[in-house]
Order: C-alpha cells, then structure tokens, then sequence
DNA sequence: GCCAAATAAATGTCAGACATTTAAATGTCT
DNA sequence: AGACATTTAAATGTCTGACATTTATTTGGC
C-alpha cells in the first residue's frame, strides 16, 4: 500500500516539516549539503534533489561561497503571489474550467473587497485606476494589452482594501483568468461599455459609495460572462477555426 | 544586475514554460533524464535537480521502469489546494499577519460565497454542516477538534456555492487561518456563542435566506474577531508566558 | 593601516558507475 | 496455442569522486 516515495523526498519532507512547525527558524542556515548528507546518510546529490525541491516552493534560498548555504527564506507576499498566479492559472487551464465558472468566482471575491475598499482606498489606488481607464480607452490598443490593463485596474481596486491578505487571495481569481480573458475578442463597442462601466467604479469609490460599486461590478460581472456565452457561441458554430 | 540562475533552474523554467504555454500537453511523456542532458548540454544531475524542482510544484510525476519517465501531471483542485493550504499558512505565520487582518480577509471571502452557497446547497452540504455543529456542541471536545470543526462546517458552506474554483481559492484563507485561531482558548460560553450562530448560519441556509446569512456571518465575525483580539491582550499583559 | 594575494568553505557542475523497478520480449512446458 | 517463467532492456534512483566557481576571511607585503 504505502507507495515508498524517493529519498530525496523523504528528505525534503523532513526538512520542510521542521520549517513548518518553526523548528528551522527564518533566515537560519541550514547545515551544509556535505553535513546534511552526513546526517541523513545519503549522497549529496540525494540531499541537493531534496534542497532543489524546497527551493522551488520558495522554502529556502541558497548563497554560494564561504559564509553561503541553504537558509530559511522568509516567504513575501511578492512571491506567494507569483506562486498563486502561475498555480491558479494551470488549475483553470488543466482542467477545462469554463469560463463562466471562473467568472462567477472572480467577480464574487472581488465583490468581496468592494466595501473594504471604498472605505480604505487612497488617492492613489485612485489615481492607478483612472490611468489605466485612460490606456483602455486608446483606440489602437491590442486586446492582449487591454486585458493586461484591466487587470492591472481591477487589482488596484482590490489593493484598495488595504489588506494584503485579501490581495494575495485575489491575486489567483484575477489575473489567473487574464488568459482565458485572452481569447476575446474586444469590439470597440464593448470596450465603450467596459470603459463607462470602469469609470462609474472609479467615481464610486472616489465618493465612498460602497453599494453603487457592487452594483457595478456585478454589472461588469453579467457584462462580462456575457462575452464570454458569446465566444463560446462563436466557437460552436466555427470549430475547426484552426 | 543579471543574477545568473543556476542551470538547473533556467532548465526548470525552459520546461515549465512549454507546459505552462501548452507546449508540452497533460500526461505527455517527456524525454528521458539521458536525452534532457544533450538536449540541454548539461549532466544528468542537473536535469534531475531541474525535474526535481518541478515535481515539487506538482507539474510532473515520475515513473521508475521500462516504460517510465516523467509525464505532464495534470494539477487537480486536490493537489492545488494541498499547496494553497501550505503556502498560505506559511505566509500568515512568516509575516505576522495579526490574526484581525486574516480574520477580516476570510469572513470577507466567506460572505462573498455565501449568497451562491444559499442559492445552490445541496442536502448533503446541509447535513455535513449540522454534523459539524453536533460535534462543536460535545462537551469534552478539544480545543483542536473544535476548531477543526469549525474549518470543515465553513468548507461545507463554501462547498455549498458549487463552484470547484471558488472552493479552491476560499481553502487557504479558511484553513491557513486555523492555526491562528488554534492559539484562542475556546470558553463554554464562547463554544455556546459560535454553536448558537452557526446552527442559525445552517438555518438560514436552508431556508435559502441569503441576506440572513450574510448577517449572521457579519456577526461571526465580529466576535471571532473579538476573542481573538481578547487573546492578544492577554498576552501582552503576560508576554513572559513559556 | 591599507591593499593585494592566498586560503578555505561552501554551492554548482560533471562523469561514470551501480541499484532498482517495470514492462515487454523471449523461451519453455503442457 | 496458451499459460507461465525467465531474460532483457530502458528508465529512474542512488552513490562516489572530482573539479569549477563564488565569496568571505585570512594572510602578507608595503
């Protein structure tokens, strides 16, 4: 039954459950490969496989010369973002989640914020918006680099909770649909709409009107799951696009 | 400026990028270690410590033998959530989030599910959380098992909003918090409180009254809030505690 | 005292060997 | 021909030892 996993994994578990409970305080060393392999009595390129794992989920970091080594790392919020991000992102595309789905759950988090947010926002969590509004306004704006700002806009809104918390958990939902976002195809006329409705948010939140920016933004929402129906439509009628 | 990675990291990027992009699709058989190590024109340990790296995101998997080698994994919401869980426990513990800012972010998070949850809950979702309820009511219960209660009725409610994503992004801010809230000494009468609004939560739900849930949500929260800021003032009048 | 060179300690990389696992090919007996 | 046992081959897992590179410290000369 117990599928015996690799010694480096054992050996990675180990490690990283010491990290967990607090054993390996932060920015602590850990002892060298030779020591480690030492301790484990294993090679040390057992005991590298084992380090290489931990790094990559940003468990420790690692110096070279005389005083380097494996320490502890202190995991940022910048970094748990990517992580969330690029994990999210794999999620929704491995396993065929439709777009609607990922919508839903978007703009309920995000809706989640909006009360946060008119309370906390500062003028410059203001001033991002109203600029990225301006960008999306340009006429000849690609739909990747309308997307891109999109998220950039509604991520500011989220900032504006002042949580970082709740900004970390956000950052999956938005930016992990900027690529199913992608295949849209934005019309001018949608974008218009987009734009209105970007800056009815903007200007609710300047005034602190926290229920006029839910109902916005559940606008958006239905808006925007609505383009979505209507790609997928396009996709049923053309699908050997390709 | 360029902080050359290692080999064995640019490797990891190289691959993760073509799986990522869709280069390399879900459950494809990579080349083996042998063919990795001329393509790349490194050794084989290094595109082992660069697999390595990427079986530890949980992008591949490995089999021994004849017909072995790594393949493609595909990222199930299981496994997503495992790393979510871990990531952001570690994240609200390195950092020190104070237990009011989690606390804020997740019953946030919770409420924005909570209409969803009324609207589409299951029978089974009901039953699961009044069995919950019937646990946190037992007199002898620890305060580890209460609290672990507490996580698996909040999860069924959130199950409860039938969308996997929302699931999955709402898993690390209910369960990272739990090792916060496992610090709270759980009185009878606090125990009767929290019983008391979620049996009314369950209530609520069944009657599929979300605007009652989403109080009786607001209520949780403040006084979760509440014992857990009377925890930290205790502390601070007695900081000497181990 | 200050600067340069040697030193030492650590990670990063390589090469080659052997162990282990697993599926497929082969062989053998009925 | 079919069922079972054996061999084989291909892959990952592990070990050993060496060398390269990086970097802080020590040493030495002026």
């Amino acid at each position: 039954m117990k599928n015996a996993p690799d010694l480096s994994a054992q050996i990675a578990k180990s490690i990283r459950d010491a990290i967990v409970s607090g054993d390996l305080p932060i920015d602590e060393r850990l002892p060298s490969e030779a020591e480690l392999s030492e301790q484990f009595a294993v090679s040390r390129s057992t005991v590298r496989e084992a380090l290489k794992r931990l790094a990559a989920q940003s468990l420790i970091r690692t110096q070279r010369g005389a005083t380097g080594g494996a320490f502890v790392n202190r995991l940022t919020f910048e970094q748990a973002y990517g992580q969330q991000i690029t994990t999210s992102a794999l999620l929704l595309s491995m396993n065929d989640v439709n777009f609607d789905t990922a919508c839903e759950a978007r703009f309920a988090l995000e809706r989640a914020c909006a009360p946060l947010s008119a309370q906390r926002r500062t003028a410059d969590h203001l001033a991002t918006m109203r600029a990225e509004i301006t960008r999306q306004a340009q006429p000849g704006l690609s739909d990747e680099s309308f997307c891109a700002s999109d998220v950039a806009f509604h991520r500011a809104l989220v900032d504006g909770a002042g949580n970082p918390v709740l900004s970390y958990q956000l950052a999956g939902a938005v930016e992990a649909i900027e690529p199913l976002m992608n295949m849209i195809t934005f019309t001018a006329r949608s974008r218009d709409h987009i734009v209105g409705l970007h800056t009815a948010i903007a200007d609710a939140l300047a005034e602190r009107d926290a229920p006029r920016v839910d109902n916005l933004l559940a606008d958006l929402a239905t808006y925007t799951a609505q383009l979505g129906r209507s790609v997928a439509d396009a996709k049923k009628d053309a699908p050997k696009s390709n």
